[in-house]
DNA sequence: ACCAATCTGGTAGTGGCTACCACTCAGGTA
DNA sequence: TACCTGAGTGGTAGCCACTACCAGATTGGT
């Protein structure tokens, strides 16, 4: 982890692995994951194998990295704690997606968006993706209960802490439903209106969107 | 697949795998998973590490192995289709958690739950084993899905489809959750009294447990 | 006694991943 | 300019999961 001391070494590492990750996701979605050997990502990206691994620490992080986890965390942190646990979390969810997807801010996001959904696409159809995609969700719950204040505060309450990791998990599962539904349809769909209404399915219609916001 | 031919076949392999399966999840608990080899377990079981992946596809498959499936999907296809689909998925799953843990008919089952709780205490510690595991669930909610007659029935509407799915998924994250506390707990809390518990934080009291039941 | 299917074991090889070490190149200091 | 540090990069060798491909052994049924 040595970035934070120059911000212009810092800048040049984002860039090769930008670069690392597009060339990936390219020959994987061309190719097939299994098919593709790491040898070949790096080849293609005119660096040699151990450079990549400096990178990412295995070859299906080349897939997966994700930093929108702190994002979730953020809007449920500030999201009032009056409101049921499953609407704090859907909310974040909901909004988080929006930012995601949206138009970033004049260009719209079109080449991002393909990106995600070439990610999502091998996530859904490579077992070893799918797999640890899920796993991430797992930390993402973890974060998510930490937001609510129900992980590791004060008062750590056993029992709170249990119903805050039921609430984020279903509410992951939902969200997980609809991003794969987003994906099949090729993004044409809004994310956010799918997830509102996947977590509408499982928690009934009176529990999202209504109530207000944070 | 070459089992059902002869009875006396599939009963001795089944005893191997048992011994490998045994073999394979004390060592793992005793030296980490990460650092012991098939060919450590292959040793250990007095057999060649060939012959455990004749019986288990992956080193991970030593632990995973799961065969409930189809008793859950048993379940929910005999429930009645008038209630919604959270209790129908959620008495399901609690039905199924007693059978498993309950004593079976006799000798109370604690070698076999003091198994399960191991298999499970590695799951939650391997990064590996969680995230096949959780892979496992995304399985079988396609089997619930399935169950429920919103798969592939005749009339393959997407959006019952899509709804099962996200309540089959959230369901099965709830007891998730419920799993990694009965595991916490050393398997001392019963595990669907703690399913229903999850289920309820997630869904709302009045969802889970009321109404016939199948 | 025979046949066929199955179970088992061995060898060799691929590919992900990890040490351990060496080189290059930017940036700051004297 | 000369020097030093530290990050980035590359190479070699090796472990281990896993997969062909092939060969012997054992079992069940005839």
């Amino acid at each position: 982890m040595p970035d934070q001391h120059s911000p212009l070494r810092a800048q040049r590492r984002a860039e090769t692995q930008r670069t690392l990750q597009a060339h990936a996701v390219r020959l994987f979605t061309e190719r097939g994951y299994d098919a593709t050997t790491v040898t070949d990502v790096a080849e293609a990206a005119g660096m040699s194998p151990m450079t990549v691994y400096r990178h990412f620490p295995t070859k299906e992080d080349l897939v997966l990295v994700d930093h929108n986890g702190r994002l979730v965390a953020e809007r449920i942190a500030a999201s009032s704690a009056a409101q049921p646990l499953v609407r704090r979390i859907g909310n974040a969810l909901i909004d988080s997606a929006a930012t995601l997807t949206g138009s970033g801010r004049g260009d719209d996001g079109t080449a991002s968006r393909q990106f995600l959904l070439a990610r999502l696409r091998l996530m859904i159809s490579t077992p070893a993706l799918r797999a640890r995609h899920l796993d991430n969700h797992y930390a993402l719950q973890q974060a998510i209960v930490d937001a609510l204040g129900a992980g590791a505060g004060d008062a750590a309450d056993p029992e709170t802490a249990f119903r805050a990791q039921a609430a984020a998990g279903a509410c992951l599962a939902a969200m997980h439903t609809a991003l794969m539904r987003w994906a099949e349809d090729d993004g044409r769909t809004e994310l956010p209106h799918l997830i509102a209404k996947a977590l509408a399915a499982a928690f009934g219609d009176d529990v999202v969107g209504a109530g207000p916001d944070a």
